[in-house]
DNA sequence: GCTGCCACGTTATGCTATAACGTATTGACA
DNA sequence: TGTCAATACGTTATAGCATAACGTGGCAGC
């Protein structure tokens, strides 16, 4: 993708990094993966990437896949996703589809409700093969 | 929920042992955790536990939760569960609860045709608190 | 100046998963 | 009956993901 997202102002130099990284990213990286990466920038250890990554998620900046044990950047140009996201995951190419969809949303809301669940937290990953690796394929 | 599900007569003993275990607890097991009950049966290594699971949930016997890193045992009494399942995991007292959407696989099956994506496998866990434990922090 | 907070850095460790071997059993079938 | 393919098994070693526990340093607010 290769793209730069808006980033705020107020992150610290690791997290700047660490989201600079993944913005660059064409496919999910590990948090091992971003250490590598970011080794010439002075970074040393896992804790100091887990530590922004954690930052990030929190905010929404990022998002951890959880089928993949690897993150990516919120896809949202200004990072204002809201709710539930849905992420497809292409197995051919690494390439992440973020979307979201009102009616799954509200599905699971009204799950929640009549099971008197409080939802805290939703993930929901399809792995497959996107249409560009499948028409590359044919 | 220590109760038995119908156990298919062609397993083999390790995964008979897997899934025995996964049968009787009461919350999600990582692969690890199985060993460790299972030291007592002759099982010495992580590959021996690994290799069951993934033939039970190759076969919908068990299921994967990526979130937890951990497996539960198919809730479905005859194991017949088709299509999506959602898991609703009570982050105080561990118990999964295993559903099925229409609506929502019906969504994502929509999605996929509209964007050309080929889905093989959809995973979707909701974190959170479940009523028993909201109840009894009341 | 003191205090509380938060990010940082480092070392060590723990948990999750698979690679790469070789062996044993079974069933198909010439 | 011998051999072949398929599948499960067992073992050792290693790779990959994540956090515990410690101490340091900057900065805001009183």
């Amino acid at each position: 993708m290769a793209h730069d997202h808006a980033m705020p102002a107020d992150l610290t130099r690791n997290q700047e990094l660490v989201l600079g990284t993944l913005n660059h990213a064409p496919a999910p990286l590990s948090a091992y993966d971003i250490l590598d990466l970011l080794r010439s920038e002075g970074l040393r250890a896992p804790l100091q990437v887990y530590r922004a990554l954690d930052k990030l998620v929190e905010r929404g900046l990022a998002h951890r896949l959880e089928s993949l044990n690897a993150f990516v950047a919120c896809a949202d140009e200004h990072c204002h996703r809201k709710g539930l996201i849905a992420f497809a995951i292409c197995e051919a190419c690494g390439k992440v589809d973020e979307f979201a969809d009102e009616v799954i949303e509200e599905r699971l809301g009204a799950w929640a409700k009549d099971t008197g669940f409080k939802t805290e937290r939703t993930t929901m990953e399809i792995r497959g093969k996107c249409a560009t690796c499948l028409k590359a394929a044919a």
